[in-house]
DNA sequence: CGAGCATTTGAAAGCTGTCAATTCCGGTGG
DNA sequence: CCACCGGAATTGACAGCTTTCAAATGCTCG
């Protein structure tokens, strides 16, 4: 079950800032175009903040006026029942996108979003973007690209969900997220930091927090990987990815070109 | 466990013929914008094909050179393990928009779609679609705006295969597709076609057939719906949507504007 | 050092799956 | 019009994976 939820922390607004500055390169959907637009830049000026680990950006039900590219933090997405009952449905790590929704004057937020570590967000108005995909097509693609995986992935959750048993799940997910985390960094490190506890991996893959620390000593016990004290370690990518039933050979995650 | 999948059938080109015929309004790609653009119309002239049911528009891997807007029928998206284990992340209606990835070009697709009646599609080549989001950003943004549906859609899924009781789930694929059928009809029916088998229906949201068969009896005995022989009728939304704990003030599937 | 959250672990209950057999039903051929 | 056929729907018994409930231990931060 999920954990009783935070209250709103006030959003320290940072420096204002385009996004020139932004540290992923690929991904984020304001990024790229900068350079070559300045005056589209000038225009549609964007917001950097910063905001503390366990706050959330926007909650479920909400009209957020913004839509956000994180750019350094992990970020936790969910949706919860009337009695509590949590389901993750996205982890997001730097360049991901997060706050739309399809007509953002209309719609109310249909999912949470949560800081799992200090995360920097560069938000835009939402009533610049409508504007913004005429003026620029290009960026209108990026978003529908970064659509298109997001969406592969969470249909890939959801196999695993109906589909596969608390092993597979698991090892699903943390190899996923290694993975994903890996490319974003440019990484190939063994070691990644892991700021999700047990309780979120279980609201992630659909299992208890219980069952999920079972579960993880069976993991460990195979030697493939280790994971404690916010970090996860990947020994062997193959032997998890055959537990997994991950198929290495069909990465959904690349930078949205 | 999914039945043994049929071979693909060849597709049959019906008439060459634009989208203007299109019987659904508002929710297709390419229909809406064929009066304003006469000209996209000429240059992006698309293609109706009709397949009985039972086949395959595509397949998990495939390469489609097309992308589909669904007019007539229902279409059943999966995903499979090697091992057959068989997860449906959707089930289209009219209306929705079939074969969509990224990079169309480089990417192969990652699910399947299988026609559950006779079919009417009005096919796009991939090649144009780039073009096509240039030359008419609204479309890029009409795209956009079905993917945040779907995306929202899948969400909330998610969320019942991974959270809910085996009857809250099943109450809830019921009167999801119930309500989106009779949306997409304009019907206030109470009784609706319904041409998913048990094992289809488990398949959606992560049960046996047996257990989809006694949850359904469980559901009939409550006196609110009724689902037999390819038909469903739901006879007290209310009562459906709290064992469903689906909450009816936030229909996800509108008209995408 | 204490408090609060996160992690572990054990035992028992329960929901869902598995296995198998039967019945129902729509479509086909005689 | 009727018997037959194959897929779909039902049903019973039982196994098993996960959850639930409880309690102990570990860890991090103020």
């Amino acid at each position: 079950m999920a954990s009783k939820l935070r209250s709103r922390l006030p959003v320290r607004e940072g420096n204002h800032t385009n996004c020139e500055s932004c540290p992923i390169r690929g991904n984020a959907l304001f990024e790229p175009v900068a350079k070559e637009h300045l005056d589209w830049t000038q225009q549609y000026r964007s917001t950097q903040y910063q905001i503390p680990a366990k706050t959330h950006i926007y909650r479920e039900g909400e009209h957020p006026q913004e839509l956000f590219t994180l750019f350094e933090g992990w970020v936790m997405i969910y949706k919860t029942l009337p009695d509590g009952r949590r389901q993750v449905s996205r982890i997001a790590l730097p360049g991901d996108f997060l706050g739309f929704r399809g007509r953002p004057d209309q719609e109310s937020i249909n999912h949470s979003a949560q800081a799992l570590t200090p995360v920097t967000l560069c938000a835009f108005p939402v009533d610049g973007i409508r504007q913004m995909f005429a003026t620029h097509p290009e960026l209108a693609e990026r978003m529908i690209n970064i659509h298109a995986r997001d969406m592969a992935l969470c249909q890939e959750y959801m196999m695993g969900i109906g589909r596969k048993s608390a092993e597979e799940r698991l090892a699903f997910l943390l190899l996923e997220v290694f993975l994903r985390y890996r490319e974003r960094t440019n990484s190939q490190a063994t070691t990644i930091p892991f700021p999700i506890t047990q309780e979120e991996m279980g609201d992630a893959v659909g299992l208890t927090m219980v069952h999920i620390n079972r579960t993880l000593k069976v993991l460990r016990k195979s030697g493939a990987l280790e994971c404690s004290s916010r970090q996860l370690s990947i020994f062997d990518i193959q032997k998890v990815a055959e537990i997994a039933q991950f198929d290495l050979s069909n990465r959904i995650d690349r930078h949205v070109a």
